[in-house]
RNA sequence: GCCCACGUAGCUCAGUCGGAUAGAGCGGGGACCUCCUAAGUCCUAGGCCGUCGGUUCGAUUCCGGCCGUGGGCACCA
């Protein structure tokens, strides 16, 4: 809106000046200090050599004098300041109006952008093996996997949101045979599983169940049950024996075959990655006849490709090795490498009172997600596997995160939330009900305090347009605690009803709360967290 | 050795296509509840943005080298 605005007044100053710029590479920004003005461009450094300008300052200097010779709406002045920036000082009112842009289109709309309208992205996350619990590594994947998909809708795309089961071959048999001799109360086999969790299902197993039958659905019932405490959630659960059964691997192969990339080697039935930027190539059928892991995952892939435009998959760090091989084979199948997008986790070490537990041990030392959850909340999870950038390896500290302190990050935006309900509440049996927006003083907000809430609010519409360009949710849960921190100072200093408080401030005040509940809601719901009413 | 990611305050991390005096929490020092939740607010100390070059009006940001950390280099899944 004033962005747009702003832009469309730079591009016609520019013209102005008899300069020739793309509008589209007109850059606005909000700097970072108060004093540079509540926006600014660099159009002129940028421009002026092109423009055949002396200096920058020079350029900026007949920029600033059109616009502030013709000012835009809102606009109080037009500085040069610095190298050459062109500073746009406005009137509160542009912030009045994003107050009534936050509460008329409300905290399910508040943000969100239509520019993936038209594309399908598939989002493929989690895809753990279904024999055995979740762990504490999953928890990363999931809820930033989720997150991401909640973004993309929120943008415009159309998602799936998918989970692969990898329910055939030597695992699922292992497993099986696991199951069994644990039901049978004899050792589990030397490379079986161990897990503690076997001994329960075992116990929970009818005598007459088929171990791999049963345990396979107890599993899936043990990844669902988990997931949805964290209000994690997949449309589809794609099964490898259902892709297997449709014959669709040796389709798969038939095409690789056909784009002359597959030979035979040592008795082995190879791809040439190589050709596409591998180490080495890989196999796809062993010496013995069986498919490696790779054959009925890129079936897997060449599926989803014929159900999305896009796809997206969440990986773990230890699995980077394997994203060349997939694109590659994806490449020869002719779908665009790029339109695979594979994004890497770092990974996630966990440590209580100072001591690091172990996570994903191969004996059943593990942590389980469930675990956590019980540990600190779904909430405080989910948040806090969502604060940091999927690129950095994160360390988190159980202990830390079960206080109610700053040190739980979840609990500084819950607070904000559950305070804004009880402000209103206490206003509301005070006499003083919210009346229409439109009847309310807004030109009564001119405290920092106020308006600082305002200005946080100005900023959400373009930071969830990056944080689903960039798949990157932790832009959302740092932006939230800017909101929160602004609602705090507000909070801390401005009183909604109150001594000295005038029944027109009263009314402003009750608005911009709102508009900042919905600031918070809004943000909370594409993280996949609570706004609750009361703590 | 090769591949991927990372290196920002004592600790844990942000930093919007390169921008003007690099931010937050914890921890350290101090202040604030006879009116709406102190799970809060305010002040203060603390930085060679790993390092050396390059690109340019300008580099924490982009590129290359080096050092360091984590992960990966299967006819396992």
């Amino acid at each position: 809106m004033i962005r747009d605005q702003l832009t469309e007044a730079l591009a016609g100053a520019l013209t102005a000046v008899g300069v020739e710029v793309d509008a589209g590479s007109i850059e606005l920004e909000r700097p970072a200090r108060r004093e540079h003005g509540d926006w600014s461009s660099n159009v002129a450094m940028a421009n002026w050599k092109p423009a055949g300008r002396s200096n920058p300052r020079a350029f900026a200097g007949e920029i600033t004098d059109h616009l502030n010779a013709n000012l835009p709406a809102h606009v109080e002045a037009v500085e040069i300041a610095g190298p050459g920036f062109v500073n746009f000082r406005l009137f509160d009112t542009w912030l009045y109006d994003v107050l009534n842009d936050a509460v008329s289109t409300g905290e399910d709309t508040f943000g969100r952008h239509a520019f993936g309208s038209g594309t399908h992205i598939n989002v493929e996350f989690v895809s753990a093996n279904p024999n055995k619990p979740l762990h504490a590594g999953h928890a990363r994947g999931a809820v930033y996997g989720d997150s991401v998909a909640r973004l993309l809708k929120a943008v415009g795309y159309q998602v799936t949101t998918e989970f692969y089961l990898n329910d055939r071959g030597v695992q699922m048999s292992l497993f099986a045979e696991s199951l069994a001799a644990r039901k049978r109360g004899d050792d589990v086999p030397e490379n079986g599983y161990h897990g503690e969790y076997l001994i329960d299902w075992a116990a929970e197993m009818p005598d007459d169940a088929d171990p791999l039958e049963w345990g396979y659905a107890r599993a899936l019932q043990s990844h669902k049950e988990t997931l949805a405490r964290v209000s994690v959630h997949h449309d589809v659960w794609f099964s490898e024996r259902s892709l297997v059964a449709d014959g669709q691997v040796p389709n798969a192969l038939a095409e690789l075959q056909a784009s002359g990339m597959v030979y035979e080697a040592d008795g082995a039935t190879w791809l040439k990655t190589t050709e596409a930027g591998d180490d080495k190539d890989r196999v796809l059928i062993k010496a013995d006849g069986d498919y490696t892991y790779l054959t009925p995952d890129i079936a897997y892939h060449r599926d989803k490709f014929s159900r999305a435009d896009r796809l997206i998959n969440v990986w773990g760090a230890d699995h980077h090795g394997y994203i060349r091989r997939m694109k590659a084979a994806m490449a020869f199948l002719g779908n665009d490498p790029d339109a695979l997008e594979v994004i890497v986790t770092q990974l996630v070490s966990l440590e209580r009172d100072g001591v690091e537990v172990q996570m994903s041990g191969r004996l059943g030392d593990m942590v389980s997600l469930d675990e956590v959850i019980d540990e600190v909340g779904p909430d405080a999870a989910r948040y806090t596997f969502l604060t940091q950038s999927m690129d950095t390896k994160q360390k988190v500290n159980l202990s830390a995160l079960a206080t109610k302190s700053m040190e739980n990050p979840v609990h500084y935006v819950q607070y904000a939330t559950a305070r804004i309900d009880s402000l209103a509440k206490n206003a509301a049996a005070a006499g003083h009900a919210r009346g229409p927006l439109a009847a309310a003083e807004l030109a009564t907000l001119t405290t920092e305090r106020e308006l600082e809430v305002l200005r946080v609010l100005s900023t959400f519409s373009d930071i969830v347009a990056i944080a689903a360009r960039e798949r990157a949710p932790h832009k959302i849960t740092t932006w939230l605690r800017e909101l929160a921190a602004a609602f705090h100072g507000f909070y801390a200093d401005c009183y909604v009803v109150g001594d000295g408080v005038s029944p027109e401030l009263t009314q402003a005040r009750l608005w911009l709360i709102e508009a900042a509940r919905i600031g918070l809601t809004s943000g909370l719901t594409l993280v996949g967290v609570s706004a609750p009413q009361e703590m």
